[in-house]
DNA sequence: GCCCATAGGTAGACTGGTCTAACTACCACC
DNA sequence: GGTGGTAGTTAGACCAGTCTACCTATGGGC
């Protein structure tokens, strides 16, 4: 064989983590195909990582699947962040959180679009399974994050705020469901300039 | 074998069309744990019906898989119609499209309610697939019927009135996917709420 | 009133494939 | 020399779909 010299397969890697390479790839795979459609043999392959790594790094699929779930959560709380950041006014904070969700659609999942990732992923998840609980704190924390911006807009009138807040949750997540239905982006802008007028109107 | 006399397997059953209960038993898998999640073998058997039954129906199970988008389709019409022929005002009509997805969520699925059963399949199919595009035509559809029923309220106004029909058709969205992951139908109800305040203002 | 062809039903084995999960054995680099 | 990567194999379950073989109800011709 005289097989010491070349290996065939090190060609000067960067070497990046596994457990990155395989996050990225089963995140790519499942916003795409779902996660009951995407065997682990793909997600390895994609991420051109062993299948021993993938056990070395989560104990099982589902593992995964919640490591995925988190990702998509600190991804879109880093976006609004940024979005918040960058925003002077109550009013500005509250279109924040719109524009965030439009960054996660067109940023993150640029081809192909598909809707919420995490709200598909739900979509799939049986009545009472972990990762349902977790995308439905993950929607309740955004509409807190509304409702704050808007009591700013409100002082003073909690109940009125918090039906607003309540209204833009929906109208936001609306949006987003039907942008994913459509494949384009076309809705989160039209409920962008609804949220828009109903601030105006106050 | 003297077996004319009681056959072990005949008691007098309805004998209903095996079209019919492979439609329903499917239906209550598909909804309660998806399509990809749900087999053959358990559909036939939650139907009481053999194999070789379903293949003698429908094509595939990619062909029930439509016959079952098609039937909640029918289904929520139905339920539209009764409602919107009990409403007297314009009003009620636009409201009538929010009660019939409360009735669609209490009467349908009231064990182990779990959202829209259409938008879940749509998160469950590929981007192209002809069931994602008839939910897609499914909520155009919701969003036409809408926009009818405020034509009637902003009679000359069409762009207004369109506006307005995309917000509720959000809203309503929203507050059905939000009721899904809640588990029960108070977002339906706050949302049915908030659209007749909007309504009110007008 | 009887007979029998036929349509549509049942039960279940079987094919070829994919899935998760676990295993062994080797290798490179620190 | 050990850690953490690699490739590849195996087991066992489940999948969609096909097929054989048998059963039963109905209805038309006679």
């Amino acid at each position: 064989m005289a097989a010491h010299d070349t290996p065939p397969h090190a060609p000067a890697m960067p070497k990046r983590p596994a457990r990155a390479l395989l996050l990225e790839a089963a995140s790519r795979l499942f916003y795409a195909h779902g996660m009951g459609a995407t065997g682990i043999d793909t997600i390895t392959a994609e991420a051109g990582v062993a299948k021993k790594s993938l056990y070395n790094n989560f104990a099982s699929k589902a593992e995964l699947v919640g490591a995925y779930l988190e990702a998509r959560h600190q991804e879109w709380l880093g976006l609004y962040r940024r979005r918040v950041a960058g925003a002077r006014t109550p009013y500005d904070r509250v279109l924040a959180v719109f524009d965030a969700y439009a960054d996660h659609a067109n940023v993150a999942y640029q081809h192909g679009f598909r809707g919420c990732g995490l709200l598909n992923a739900a979509a799939e998840l049986p009545a009472g399974a972990p990762g349902r609980v977790a995308v439905r704190k993950h929607k309740e924390e955004v509409e807190e994050l509304l409702a704050g911006h808007v009591a700013e807009l409100l002082p003073g009138e909690d109940e009125r705020a918090a039906g607003l807040a309540r209204h833009l949750a929906f109208l936001l997540e609306g949006a987003m469901t039907r942008a994913g239905l459509e494949g384009n982006d076309q809705c989160l802008k039209d409920g962008r300039v609804i949220a828009g007028r109903l601030l105006a109107e106050l």
